[in-house]
DNA sequence: GAGTCGTGGGG
DNA sequence: TCCCCAAGACT
C-alpha cells in the first residue's frame, strides 16, 4: 500500500498577525473585524479590541517611554507596562504575573487571596528589583514561577532561594485557592437557517459577548424548528447548551453563504456550529 | 473592589 | 467524556 504522506502547512498565528499587520500603524489602521478575525478561536475578545485602540494610541501619541506613560494605553495594565518598561526600556520596575504572586506567596509563606495578593506581590517586587538589569531580573522571577515554584509540583530541592521560603514544607497550600463562583447553567437558541445556498448570521453588538464578532443567530428564547443538536461549551463560570435548531420560517436580515462565514471572525463555540452543522458544497473546512 | 470575560490541556 | 484549572485588564 503506498500513501502519499500529506503535510498540511499550518501557518502559526503570530505569522499570520505579522503578514497582515507587520507595524503598529498597520494595526491601528485595520478594520476592527480584521483584528478579530486573526483574534478569532483564542477568546477574550475584549481584549483584540483593546490591542486595536492601544495601537491607535500609540500612532496618534507615539511610543511610551516609560512605564507610566505605557500605563495609559487602553488594553496595557501594570503587568504588561512593567514587563515593556523593564525589559525594552532597562526601567527598574517590577513585571509582577501570576508565577510572582506564586512565588510571594510562598517565599512569604503568605495566606492573603487576590486581589491583595498582587498588591503585596507588586510592592514586594517592586523593592528587590535588581537596577543593573531590571528585565532580565523581572524575566528571571517569572521563570522561576513557571519552571521551579510550579502551581501544582513545586521544584524546591532545585530552587535557588529555598532556604529562605517560609512555604517550602508545604508549598502547595499557597497561595489560598481563590473561592470558586458556582456555576451556572445557561441555554442559548441558534438558528440554523438555510435559504438560497445562504445563511442567516449576525454580528454581536460590541457589549455582548464575544463583540464584535458573527454567530448564527442565537437568543434565549427557542426558535420555532426542529432541534437539531447541541453544543456545549464553557465560559468562565458559565455551562452553555447552545442548541441548534433548523429554522424555516423566519425571518432575519443577514445571510452569507458557508464560505463567506467560514472568512468571518467566529467564536469557538459558533465555529463549532459550522462545523458541525454547515456543509461546505466544496467538503472544505 | 467585585464581577466579568473564552479556550485548551491535563487528569 | 467530564471536570478542573489558569492570567490579566476593564468596568
Amino acid at each position: 500500500m503506498c500513501q502519499q504522506t500529506q503535510v498540511a502547512t499550518v501557518i502559526p498565528y503570530w505569522e499570520r498577525w505579522l503578514e497582515k499587520l507587520p507595524t503598529v500603524h498597520h494595526l491601528a489602521k485595520a478594520d476592527v473585524q480584521d483584528v478579530l478575525g486573526l483574534w478569532a478561536g483564542l477568546g477574550y475578545y475584549q481584549r483584540a479590541r483593546n490591542l486595536h485602540r492601544g495601537a491607535q494610541w500609540i500612532v496618534e501619541h507615539g511610543f511610551p517611554k516609560s512605564y507610566s506613560e505605557w500605563l495609559k494605553v487602553p488594553g496595557v495594565g501594570m503587568y504588561t507596562a512593567g514587563a515593556i518598561a523593564s525589559i525594552c526600556l532597562g526601567e527598574a520596575v517590577p513585571a509582577v504575573d501570576g508565577n510572582v504572586h506564586r512565588v510571594y506567596a510562598r517565599l512569604m509563606g503568605s495566606n492573603a487571596e487576590l486581589p491583595k495578593l498582587a498588591n503585596l506581590a507588586r510592592g514586594w517586587a517592586n523593592g528587590v528589583v535588581f537596577k543593573e538589569a531590571p528585565g532580565e531580573w523581572n524575566q528571571a522571577l517569572m521563570e522561576l514561577g513557571a519552571r521551579v515554584c510550579r502551581p501544582r509540583e513545586a521544584s524546591c530541592s532545585t530552587c535557588p532561594i529555598e532556604s529562605q521560603c517560609k512555604g517550602k514544607e508545604n508549598p502547595l497550600q499557597y497561595p489560598v485557592p481563590k473561592v470558586k463562583k458556582e456555576s451556572v447553567e445557561l441555554i442559548r437558541y441558534a438558528a440554523l437557517c438555510r435559504r438560497m445556498g445562504s445563511y442567516a448570521i449576525r454580528q454581536t453588538a460590541s457589549s455582548e459577548w464575544a463583540g464584535g464578532m458573527w454567530e448564527f443567530p442565537t437568543r434565549e428564547e427557542p426558535w420555532s424548528g426542529e432541534v437539531i443538536g447541541e453544543i456545549r461549551h464553557v465560559i468562565t463560570h458559565h455551562r452553555i447548551k447552545l442548541r441548534v435548531q433548523d429554522v424555516r420560517d423566519q425571518e432575519f436580515e443577514d445571510w452569507k453563504t458557508a464560505e463567506e462565514i467560514a472568512r468571518l471572525p467566529l467564536s469557538a463555540a459558533q465555529r463549532r456550529v459550522y462545523r458541525q452543522f454547515v456543509v461546505m458544497p466544496t467538503g472544505s473546512v
